[in-house]
DNA sequence: ACTACATTATTCACATATTAATAATATAGA
DNA sequence: TCTATATTATTAATATGTGAATAATGTAGT
């Protein structure tokens, strides 16, 4: 049970417990999940992007990208567009509404990152990044889908 | 966006994109999910529970032990059985079957977490542990829900 | 131009998360 | 005993996660 209770899931588990209900709490106020926040994060300081684009700067995974940005596009606070050049691509961007409320919640999500932050000394924090980097790099499974060409 | 990407959601969402499909694979050989897991994880070496216990134990939520629990069941691997004391409670236990499939599976899970710990020093470990659980302790939003008695 | 393959976004099927509500049962206090 | 309230597990409604498949489009090589 140590070894289970002890083991990068479970800590990292339990942090977000701590942590994401004081964020779900405030975007819940604008109507807004913590995903769909994210969405518009990523689309208020880098104009239009891809569909890929945003799955990764978001960190959310593209199957789901497909309703969470449906819902913020029947809320009018994003738009889609399909490229001209590739018409496969779909770019999408904030509405001046989408900015405006993103620029309007994000002091609030400042605010409770600084809470987060101030728990731990800088050096704490720093060190427990570079920790976690550490090992996501360590873990990593590239395994590129079509490498028989090497 | 330095801010954003450098918030504990991110760090965290980051490192669990990097692990937890090492553990995903090795659950999907035994029909497996990373929740069922923890389920019998927690079953294998507690004898019986409460749904309260069990989601106190595997960070699982309530509703969704409710599903979790009924794909255990119809496999066979754990049984519910309602308290005599206490007709609101149900116990959750494993079969011998889903002990006997935990202890199967638990070497490999164990192999994974020490791969992920072989990524980092003890010292470097046990302080990013120490520093999440800091912050967790520092953020958790305990608001009784009906302190209106104080 | 045609074929084989790659890429992009999406859909599908299923499992889980989140929040509020509910049914059944228990418990304290008038 | 009766009533108000609390507790436990569950259901309900909606949103998201996961893995596989698909439609549309692009690209390289013949």
């Amino acid at each position: 049970m140590t070894n289970f209770d002890n083991s990068l899931p479970m800590i990292v588990y339990r942090t977000l417990d701590a942590i994401m209900p004081n964020f779900r709490e405030l975007f819940s106020q604008y109507d807004l999940t913590e995903q769909q926040w994210r969405v518009l994060r990523v689309l208020w300081d880098s104009g239009r992007v891809t569909s890929i684009q945003l799955a990764q700067n978001t960190l959310l995974p593209a199957p789901s990208l497909v309703g969470i940005v449906d819902r913020l596009e029947k809320k009018g606070l994003v738009v889609r567009l399909r490229s001209d050049q590739d018409r496969r691509v779909v770019f999408v961007s904030a509405t001046p509404i989408g900015k405006a409320l993103g620029k309007e919640v994000a002091p609030y999500v400042d605010e409770i990152n600084e809470k987060i932050q101030s728990a731990v000394s800088e050096r704490e924090w720093k060190s427990m990044q570079r920790t976690l980097e550490k090992i996501s790099a360590h873990m990593s499974q590239v395994e590129m889908k079509n490498a028989s060409n090497g």
